[in-house]
DNA sequence: GTCCCTTAGGGAAACGGTTCCACATTCCGT
DNA sequence: ACGGAATGTGGAACCGTTTCCCTAAGGGAC
């Protein structure tokens, strides 16, 4: 396998001019770089990305934290900055994470700590202090997208305000007895996704001076998948006496799951059953399903052009829509209600 | 940050003797390793992976190529590979990519070239001859899970053989007007996954004496996801006159939308049509979907345990179910069928 | 004519590990 | 008692880059 030195005795240079001629660092006269570019192409020389990390610190790979990948959300996600990453030079090493357990240790002790990245993104997942400090004590930046990281900055949608608007949205239909299918947790973890959309709820009711409607409880907590919603949806709608008029879910796949249980129960929608998701998923527009759009593909993408200014890459062909604001603040991110045939006025 | 040799100084040891103690190569006295190893603990000592790389030649990363993550199969591949790597102490670099053009041809030139990683995982993705040569070049082991790389070991189901078995289901319940929704591409690329199902569909309608129904062509083509089954069930079944009574889809995503475009229709299922898919998809179960399972967690985990054998790791954790066979056959992947509720007699 | 800045390029020292080789000691079989 | 194998440790070379420091020539300003 060619090294430089190889590359440099073709061109009859020394190696520090076949460095600087290669990467592009450094005072080298035109037509010495063009005999050394000539002299690593025809033996087909190819750099050692570790001997340059060694020396350098850098790697150009970044890690990504992600709890699912077959979770249309994070699958989105994950391909935005994918694609991102590519274009700018850059590596990406997939961590999946559990939502605890050694397991995940293992991925911020063993491998997270090691110096393999340059910065970490984590998606949809929420970190202790412990795990963000693994990162920071490197010096590495690291970034929150769609979940929370202590300390670090956090790039997000407002979910307390896309759900208050999916449910003013109900309201605004003349919706009184309107459920939430939250997502599982949302009770335990406030300050998570699931947390959030359920405070927004609650929040718009309340203004309504309404109470929500079906359940023990004043919510009913779903695991985030379209079984999750089915699930749930069927424990809901089982009582034909007092059944709600509308349901507000967390995410469009409990949307969906919830509109198959309706279809199950041969509960005639929208004329009985209005039904609001969040997400903008995919099927969405196939299933007629009303939502608040998020575009995950892009925050992966401006994700990655933070995590590039963070790590002082220059101006590239990644733009940052995000200006100039603080790295440790929270930018929320675009979200936009999109009313389809899932939600009609309330019946009578 | 502290280096082995900081450690091997407050150990009272060389750096030889401290790297033997670290990892476990070579002799070293009980005692020496302990007193190594609490040295290592105290200091917060992390060994540079890269300058290990950089002698051993090993990374302990394997890259893998992959041309979604957010369809069912190939995500649901992802975690598996995943989850293995990462208990066998590996990283795993991603790398989605496009079916074609530029961004294909730097994955291959600039990424998977450079020393990164180990091996490479090819998933659902068929590459060409000069793409296996560039990661062979390096002596690297290369595998292809669900899809084809000439001259590399080849994991995937009998894709012919499944959708024979799916058709042949339908043929038993007395189906003679069978259509299929074949995936894109199925006519021009014979040795794809969805040209080895289209040959298995209609190998089996040749056995039977059969016609293929439906379509100006003997198979339909549909983008492998929901809303492309969607469109194209629109188009097969729009004309209620010499509708078929049965469809086989190349995959469950398009069987969904099948399904999805029957019930706009109007069409009742299964008594008027029966549909049958492939994959095992988790949403299966929920619409009753019949189908031909595969297992695409376990196909990622077994692909991983190859890739290891081929890498000489010993008999670690990861046991490999496939046995002695040589290295370039083909090793077929379990599937097995499942029958529920879309599927019934043909009517009459 | 001197001085300094810019451009160009070479020698050698890092970077942080692993491993080869040499040397010393202990253990065991005969 | 002795030779050889097994065990334990240190010194030093090496992996393949980048970069610091030095030398040197050319050119413009004074």
């Amino acid at each position: 396998m060619p090294a430089i030195g190889d590359v440099a005795r073709l061109a009859g240079v020394s190696k520090a001019t076949a460095s600087r001629a290669l990467t592009g660092r450094g005072y080298v006269a035109d037509e010495t770089r063009r005999r050394v570019e000539a002299a690593a192409a025809r033996i087909g020389y190819i750099a050692s990305p570790d001997a340059a990390s060694l020396v350098t610190g850098r790697t150009k790979n970044v890690g990504v934290v992600i709890p699912f990948v077959n979770r249309w959300f994070f699958g989105e996600v994950l391909e935005g900055i994918e694609r991102s990453l590519l274009s700018a030079g850059y590596d990406l090493t997939l961590y999946n994470l559990a939502q605890s357990g050694p397991h995940r240790d293992r991925v911020f002790d063993f491998f997270l700590a090691r110096k393999r990245v340059d910065a970490v993104i984590a998606v949809g997942v929420d970190l202790t202090e412990r795990e963000v400090e693994v990162i920071t004590r490197r010096s590495k930046p690291i970034i929150a997208l769609g979940g929370t990281a202590p300390g670090a900055p956090r790039l997000a949608i407002d979910d307390r305000a896309a759900a208050s608007l999916a449910t003013e949205h109900l309201l605004k239909l003349g919706h009184v007895r309107i459920a939430h299918l939250a997502g599982a947790g949302s009770g335990a973890a406030a300050r998570s996704v699931q947390g959030l959309r359920r405070a927004g709820f609650l929040q718009a009711m309340d203004v309504a001076e309404l109470a929500p409607a079906g359940g023990i409880d004043d919510v009913i907590e779903a695991e985030m998948s379209l079984p999750g919603g089915y699930a749930a949806a069927l424990q809901l709608l089982g009582h034909p006496g007092d059944r709600p008029t509308a349901i507000f879910a967390a995410s469009d796949e409990i949307a969906f799951g919830a509109m198959r249980a309706a279809e199950r129960l041969g509960i005639p929608m929208p004329t009985e059953l209005s039904i609001v998701g969040i997400d903008g998923h995919e099927y969405a527009e196939l299933f007629g399903l009303t939502t608040v759009e998020q575009y995950p593909g892009e925050q992966g993408r401006i994700a990655v052009a933070r995590v590039m200014r963070m790590l002082g890459e220059g101006p590239s062909a990644l733009e940052d829509p995000g200006g100039a604001e603080s790295d440790v603040e929270w930018t929320p991110l675009a979200t936009r209600l999109v009313v389809r045939s899932s939600t009609t006025a309330a019946p009578r």
